[in-house]
This record gives structure tokens, C-alpha cells and sequence, in this order.
DNA sequence: TTGAACGTTCAGTATTGACTGAACAAACTG
DNA sequence: CAGTTTGTTCAGTCAATACTGAACGTTCAA
């Protein structure tokens, strides 16, 4: 049972360093993404100093990546009656959050060529042909983010077993 | 004639730096995304010193961000007969490139996802709840790529007229 | 009123990434 | 053979990022 126990330890201390490192990958601080982790592990909420001992790390530095996830709405802040401290756990649908903030910068991106496409002569007609090629991209990556938003949204609730045995990579 | 040449010049000026700005964003450096800018505008093929000066940076510079991109098979180095230099261009493909690149991280991170499910015991049945919507994330996300990677491949050039009114954001 | 708890802010520090100039090796030209 | 060109490598530098400890302000409890 110790074994176990501590196997188990183990295997979520494993992935609240991976999801630091992943999310890291992503833009994040890596205090982020061990915050985030630890939220999938564990329901929560969580205060800052809760966190900021389960995490090994200081209580500045979880304010900063709590206030972080709390603005990207992956977090939510919350309150217990005749508590002052402040709570934390996952947002109800922090997934689709994170999504809609990649959505907003590929949208900027795309915006960037458009703009430049806008600006530069029509008589530039392989420099047009390319720009198009890239604003194609942007586009079809943001209408599949969107979709993922939507079936997302109204799909989260499926069984443990069906999704496990669904959208299984091909490769 | 002169003020249009400006303007043009200033548009493909901002255009590069934009896309160095874009592209640090999602993790590469941002001569990398100057590159990339300047090959969507021009066709080239570019030798490493003709990047250089346009680009106003170092050779060493250059030559690092090249192998990167042509690791990442969003650029291509190519020759030319009796000549030493080399050349490089944008691959034929390069944005389904890129997002291959992608679904190959996000793969990465959906086995984090699903090795911590099976490490776990089925008892944490919430953790495990949580894990499964983690793990379906990143399933829709991979699903969604792999689809845009297909449908890029077979409908890449698609008029400009129709893809500009096409696709457009909701927002 | 004093001390404690809590979350935030800030100056300082360490680390990392990205760039450069210089040096180098290889291939060519005169 | 000497000089030049080309692309790469590497040590060094700088800036940015992310963290910390300390200090602070606010709110409470004793």
C-alpha cells in the first residue's frame, strides 16, 4: 500500500513537472503550467500559500502566476464565508479559455497579413499569391480552433471510455 | 511612382518585423520569423549573405536560423550549377510543415496526459475525470490539425477572391 | 494596541536565449 | 600557392524572463 502510495506520488509529481515544461513550451512560466498540474490532480481550490508549499516555490511567485492564469480565465479566485484567505481552482471550462487566446493571436497574425496584402501593389502577383497562401493558413487554423471551441463545449461530458477509444491518433 | 516604392518598401519592412513578432511568439527566434517574412514577400531562393544584408544581422545568425528552419522543413536549401553558395526558399509546403511540428508537440503532451492516467489508480475517479477532459483536449486539438493538414493539402489553391470573402471570422 | 496572517509589490539575482565578432575549414579563383 | 569566399562554430555579451526575499498594506485576532 506504501508502495502504491508512493508510486502514485510519484507519477503526480511527474506530471506536475511535465505540464510545466509543456505549457513552458507554450509561452508560460513553468510555475504556471506546475499550478495548472496540480489543479487537474487535485479539485482544490487551493489558497497562495497552500500552493506555494506544494509547489516548493515562494508566495510572490505564485501571486504572479495565479493573477497569470486568473487573467488567461484558466483559474478562478474564489472566497470561503469567514475565510480571508483567497481560493483557486480550475475554471469550469479552462480548455476552451486557453483556446479562444490562441484564437486571439492567430487572428492578430492574420490580421497582419492582410493588412500587408492591403498595402502592397495588386501588380505583385506572386508576393499576393503567397500572402493569400499564409492567410489561408491562418484562416483554416482559426475556423478549426473555433470548431474545437464548439464541439468542445457542447461534447465535454463524454464517457470516460468512449473518448478514450475515440479521436485516437492515426499515426 | 517614388512614394508608392516607399510605401511598399515600408509595407514589406513592417510586414518582415511583424512576422519575427508572430513567430517568437510561438517559440522561434525571431530572425527565424524575419526570414520567413521576407520569403513569403520575395520569392528568392536567398543565399545566406543576401539574407544577411537584407536582413541586416550577422552570417552566424543567419546560418543558425536556417538549419532551424530547414529542420523544421519550412525552408529548403537548395544549389545552384557552378555556383559555391547556397540557396535557400520557402518548401513547397511550409504551413502544414509548421502545424506537423505542432500536432507532433501536442502529441507529446497527450502522452504526459494519458501515461499519468494509467499511473494513477481508477479510485481517483475525479482526478481521472479531470485527466480524461485534459486528454479529450488535446484529442480534439490533434484531430483538428490532422483535419487542416488534410484539407490544406487538397484545396491549397483555392482563387484569391474566394478564399479573401471565405473563412472570414465570426468576430 | 500589538502581532499575525495574507497577498502584493519591488529590487535584486540567476539563468537562459539569442545575438555578435572572430576564428576556422573547405572550396574555389587567379 | 596565396587570397578570397562561404558557411559554420564558438566564446562572449546582452537583454529578457522568471524567480526570490524583503518590505509593505490590509485585515483580522488576541
Amino acid at each position: 500500500m506504501k508502495d502504491m502510495t508512493n508510486n502514485t506520488d510519484r507519477a503526480i509529481a511527474e506530471f506536475v513537472d511535465q505540464m510545466g515544461l509543456i505549457l513552458q513550451a507554450e509561452g508560460l512560466p513553468r510555475i504556471a503550467g506546475h499550478i495548472m498540474g496540480l489543479m487537474v490532480i487535485h479539485e482544490g481550490p487551493f489558497s497562495l500559500s497552500q500552493l506555494a508549499e506544494r509547489l516548493s516555490v515562494s508566495r510572490a511567485s505564485i501571486s504572479t502566476n495565479t493573477r497569470l492564469l486568473e487573467d488567461l480565465e484558466v483559474i478562478v479566485r474564489t472566497a470561503k464565508p469567514g475565510d480571508r484567505q483567497d481560493y483557486f481552482k480550475l475554471s469550469p471550462q479552462p480548455y476552451d479559455r486557453l483556446l479562444r487566446g490562441v484564437v486571439r493571436r492567430m487572428r492578430r497574425a492574420r490580421d497582419v497579413v492582410e493588412g500587408t496584402q492591403d498595402a502592397l501593389p495588386e501588380d505583385m502577383t506572386d508576393s499576393q499569391e503567397r500572402l493569400q497562401e499564409l492567410d489561408a493558413f491562418y484562416a483554416a487554423l482559426i475556423e478549426s480552433f473555433m470548431e474545437v471551441i464548439d464541439s468542445w463545449a457542447s461534447d465535454r461530458h463524454r464517457s470516460s471510455k468512449e473518448a478514450k477509444y475515440a479521436n485516437r491518433p492515426s499515426a
